[in-house]
DNA sequence: TACCCCCTTCGACCTACTTGAAGGCAACCC
DNA sequence: GGGTTGCCTTCAAGTAGGTCGAAGGGGGTA
C-alpha cells in the first residue's frame, strides 16, 4: 500500500509541513519518490512515522531520534544502545506523567474553587471589578 | 519573606533566564524592585509563579497565562471566565496524560524487546552490521 | 583602588516546527 | 491549445519559548 503526504498526514493526525520536516531531516530515510518528485509512503514508513511521533511526543529531541534511527539501520549489534535509550525515555516519560499529574491537581482545585464561588453568587452579582474590593484576588 | 532571583530560580527549580522571561512579559506584575533595580520577590511572586508553571507544564501559551493572569488582576467578576479557562486545561491535560500513557507502552515493549534480545544472545554475539542479515531490523 | 560577584539590559541564538513565496506538473474546461 | 485549479516541490523567513553572551553598573572586601 503507497499513500501520499496528504494521506499520511490525515492518518496520523499531523501537518504535512512536519512530515517534509522529519523526512528532510532524515528520519524517514526509505520514503520514495514517484515520476513528479513527490514523495511515496508505506506501510513501513508509517511504524517509522508512528516512532517518531512517539518519540517526539515524549520529549525526545530530533537529534536523538536520528540517531536512534540510525542505529536501527546499523542492526542487531546496536540492541545494546539502542535498550539504554528507550529506558531512559521511558523513565522521563513516567517522570513527566507524574509532573502532569501534579499540575493536574493544581488545576482541579482552581476548578473546584472557582465552580464554588459561582455556586455561592447570583449570575448578575458579577459586576466590574472597579465597583469591587480587589484584595482578596491576588491569589485566586 | 523577599527573595532574589536566583533564590527563586532554585527554590522553583528552573532558570533565572525564564523568571526574567516572565517578568519581562507581564507575567509577575507585583515584583518589586530594589535601590539597584535588581528584582524583589515575595511570597504571592512565589505563589504567581507556581501558577504560571503549572500552566506552562501543562502546555498552556504564554498569551493565554497573560490573560488569565489578567483575569485574577480584575477581580470576581471575572470568575466565570477564569472557571472556563481552567476547565478547557483540566481537559487538556487529561488528554495528555493518556496520550503519553499510549506512547509509553510503546516505548516499554521496545525496552522488553530488546531485554529479550539481549538475554538470548551472548554479549559478544553483537557483531557489526555489515556482518549479518540487518532485512530483520527495518521495524525493530 | 582593585577585584570579584551578582545584577542589569539588549540582542543574538536555538529547537521544532509553521508558513509564505515562487514555481513545476497534471487534469479538466472551453 | 490556453487558462485555471490544485497539489506538489524547494527554499527562506517567521514563530514560541526560552537560553545565552556581551557590556556595563553597584557593592563588598583586601
Amino acid at each position: 500500500m503507497s499513500y501520499t503526504i496528504h494521506e499520511v498526514a490525515q492518518k496520523m493526525g499531523i501537518s504535512t509541513y512536519s512530515i517534509r520536516y522529519y523526512h528532510d531531516h532524515g528520519m524517514l530515510p526509505n520514503v520514495k519518490r514517484d515520476a513528479n518528485n513527490n514523495r511515496v509512503f508505506n506501510d513501513v514508513d508509517l511504524e517509522g512515522l508512528h516512532i517518531i511521533l512517539c518519540l517526539r511526543g515524549t520529549g525526545m529531541p530530533v537529534e536523538r531520534i536520528q540517531h536512534y534511527l540510525d542505529l536501527v539501520q546499523q542492526g542487531e549489534c546496536t540492541v545494546p544502545e539502542r535498550y539504554e535509550m528507550m529506558q531512559a525515555q521511558q523513565e522521563r516519560t513516567l517522570r513527566e506523567i507524574a509532573d502532569l499529574k501534579e499540575h493536574l491537581s493544581t488545576i482541579n482545585f482552581k476548578v473546584d474553587h472557582y465552580a464554588e464561588i459561582m455556586k455561592t453568587h447570583q449570575p448578575d452579582s458579577f459586576v466590574p471589578a472597579s465597583m469591587r474590593d480587589t484584595a482578596t484576588n491576588q491569589t485566586a
